[in-house]
DNA sequence: AGTAATAATAGGAATTATTACTATTTAATA
DNA sequence: TATTAAATAGTAATAATTCCTATTATTACT
């Protein structure tokens, strides 16, 4: 992967946030600083960045969101707010257990929780 | 929520199968026995059983899938052939821990599991 | 049974997220 | 510095889904 002015400016906007952007809106802060980036090479780039494990990417219903978090984790998605909370859930126990029961080899997993996070309880 | 022909065939395709299918493919079934029937229609009613509870939705990457396994369930997706194959994960126990741990009142889980399934082990 | 009210429909246009295409530019390197 | 191929901008295309509107069908009421 050869270096390029726009893919180092679309790692540092997703390192530089934890609300798991959209591809919009990275293209948005993109534009800020490169005013003619088009939103392939935003496309582009993220798919090379998640392939390059630097980046990972996630889908919030049909929307995909990227995510500087690295280590695999899970997400709590507040149904008031909408925010995405990184929590780690899914562990070897569970892997060990769908091995067993299903005989199914886990390689990756998507999960998300829908409910209400700490801000709207009264 | 008033009958209407199109939602109870659009409603028995969906039961008849367990192999999540997709708006598109739900709509070529119902076409089969209304041959004028529009995509609108499917998923206004989609939508509609599944505010019902008659049905589930579920994403699988960015593409809707529909579901008549109406219980709380999670799914292994395999990475080979692309199945999803129902199993119930998430449990009272998960709940109660993401409450402690994340103040956080879960009502609904999304958890895709990627891996292999048991056909595709030498 | 006839009629009024309105939910649901067909058909097509519009929208949104994403991917594909292509001529040009740019980074690596010999 | 000249060569080569990867990366880019700009734009067109695609795919899934939603929206719009005139018409049709279901239900409720006489």
């Amino acid at each position: 992967m050869r270096y390029s002015h726009q893919r180092e400016a679309i790692q540092e906007i997703v390192y530089g946030t934890n609300a798991h952007p959209t591809a919009d809106w990275i293209f948005q802060k993109a534009k800020a600083k490169i005013p003619n980036i088009s939103m392939g090479t935003v496309y582009r780039n993220l798919k090379q960045l998640e392939d390059a494990k630097l980046i990972k990417s996630i889908y919030d219903g049909n929307i995909a969101r990227y995510d500087c978090n690295k280590e695999p984790h899970d997400h709590l998605k507040c149904k008031v707010c909408g925010e995405l909370i990184d929590v780690q859930l899914f562990d070897e126990a569970i892997r060990t257990r769908i091995k067993k029961q299903y005989k199914f080899e886990a390689d990756d997993v998507v999960m998300t929780i829908i409910g209400t996070c700490h801000k709207h309880t009264k």
